[in-house]
DNA sequence: GTCTATAGGCAGATAGAC
DNA sequence: GTCTATCTGCCTATAGAC
C-alpha cells in the first residue's frame, strides 16, 4: 500500500496538529467542497457542523472569497508534501506513479473529489484569487509527473511516446477523470483500473 | 475533420427545427450549465437572456429539477444519436474512437464542460431523477466504447490489456478529465494531445 | 403563454455587545 | 473570539390578471 496521508488538520511542513477553530473551520468546509462544490455549501453549513455562529466564521475568514484562497493553499501545501515525500523515498519511478495514483485514491475512499478537480469544474465561477491557485496546484502536480516520467525514460525503467509533458497531462487528467466518474458509482475500483492503465501506458508494461 | 455536431434547438430523432420557447430555455439553460454549473445558475439567468420573466419558465418547467431532468434527456438523446451516425458510417473502430473523441473537442471549443461531466461534480447535490439519467448517460458511452473495442480487437485493428470494458472507462473518464483540465487553460491543444495519447493507449498504435 | 406581484427562505455579510 | 440581531439581496416558487 503506498497511502498514509497527512490528515488535513496538520500543517504539513510543521507536522504541528492544529485545533483551533480556524483549522477545524478549514476542515468541515474542505470536506464540504469536495464533497458539494463550492457553490453548493454555505457559513451556515459549517456553522452548524461546529456549533458556532456564522458571525463567528467571518471573524476567522472575512468572506467566502478568502476562505476559498484559504482551502485551496492549505490542499496546495499538503499535497506538495507528500510529492515531496514521495521523492525522499527513493523508489523507481513506476513505482512513484503508483503511489501517486494511490492519493487519490485514499480522497475517493473518503467519498471526495480532489479539492481543485472539483473547483476546476466551478472555475468560471471562482474569485480570481481561488483561480490562479488552482492553476498552480494543476502546475505542480504537471511538473512532479514530468520530472518522475523523464527519470524513467533516462533510466530505461519507462517508455512511452510524445513527450513526457504530454504524458503527465494525459495522467492528470486521466486521474482527475476517473476520480469523477467513479464517485457516482460509489466504486473505488473503478478508479483504480484506471489508474493501473493509465500508469502502464507510459511504463510501457504492455 | 469528425465533428459535424447536431445543434442544441434540434430533436436529434426527427432532426426537426425548434424555435418553441422551450427549446431556447433549454438551449440557454444547457450553456450555463456546462459553463458554470447547475447550483450556479438561476431562472433569472435564463430568463434575463431570453426576455422573458421567470413566471414563464415556471409554466414550461415547474421547477428546477424538471428543467434539468429535461436538460439531461435532451442532451443524451442528441449524444445518442451521434454515436448511432458514427455506428452507420461503417467507419474502423480506430477511427470511430478519433471521431468520438472529436465530439468532445467540440463542446470544449464553445467553451463549455461536458453536460453530464459537470454534472457529476455535482452530483451529491442533484435531485434523484437528474442522477438515475447522468448513470444512464454514462452507461451508455461506456458500452458504446466498449462495443467499439470488442470490435477492434476482433478485427485485430487493435491490441490492448485487459477487458473492454476496463479500457471503455478509462477513455471515457480520460476525455472528461482531459476536458476539466483544459478548460480553466483555455486550452483545446491540451486535450487534443491527451485524446490522442488515451486513444493510441487501446489501438496498440505505439 | 406571458405577465405583475409577492411570498418565504436562505445566501453572504456587518454592527456592536460581551 | 464568540455571540445576538439585523440587513440586503437573490433564490425558487406561486397566485392570479391578461
Amino acid at each position: 500500500m503506498y497511502s498514509v496521508t497527512i490528515p488535513a488538520a496538520m500543517t504539513a511542513t510543521t507536522g504541528k496538529r492544529e485545533t483551533g477553530t480556524r483549522a477545524r473551520i478549514l476542515d468541515a468546509s474542505e470536506r464540504l467542497v469536495q464533497t458539494r462544490g463550492f457553490n453548493s455549501f454555505s457559513y451556515a453549513d459549517v456553522a452548524a457542523e461546529l456549533g458556532v455562529t456564522k458571525a463567528s466564521l467571518h471573524y476567522h475568514f472575512p468572506g467566502k472569497a478568502e476562505l476559498g484562497e484559504a482551502l485551496v493553499a492549505r490542499y496546495a501545501e499538503r499535497f506538495t508534501a507528500e510529492l515531496q515525500r514521495l521523492d525522499a523515498d527513493g523508489s523507481a519511478p513506476a513505482t512513484k506513479l503508483a503511489a501517486y495514483a494511490a492519493l487519490y485514491a485514499d480522497v475517493l475512499r473518503q467519498d471526495r473529489m480532489c479539492l481543485c478537480g472539483m473547483l476546476a469544474a466551478e472555475y468560471e465561477t471562482l474569485p480570481p484569487g481561488m483561480r490562479e491557485e488552482i492553476l498552480r496546484f494543476f502546475d505542480a502536480n504537471q511538473r512532479w509527473l514530468c520530472q518522475v516520467m523523464e527519470s524513467g525514460r533516462a533510466d530505461r525503467s519507462m517508455s512511452f511516446d510524445g513527450t513526457a509533458d504530454d504524458g503527465a497531462r494525459t495522467i492528470l487528467g486521466g486521474l482527475e477523470g476517473a476520480m469523477l466518474m467513479a464517485r457516482p458509482y460509489h466504486d473505488v475500483a473503478r478508479f483504480e483500473a484506471a489508474a493501473t492503465r493509465l500508469i502502464a501506458g507510459v511504463t510501457g508494461s504492455r
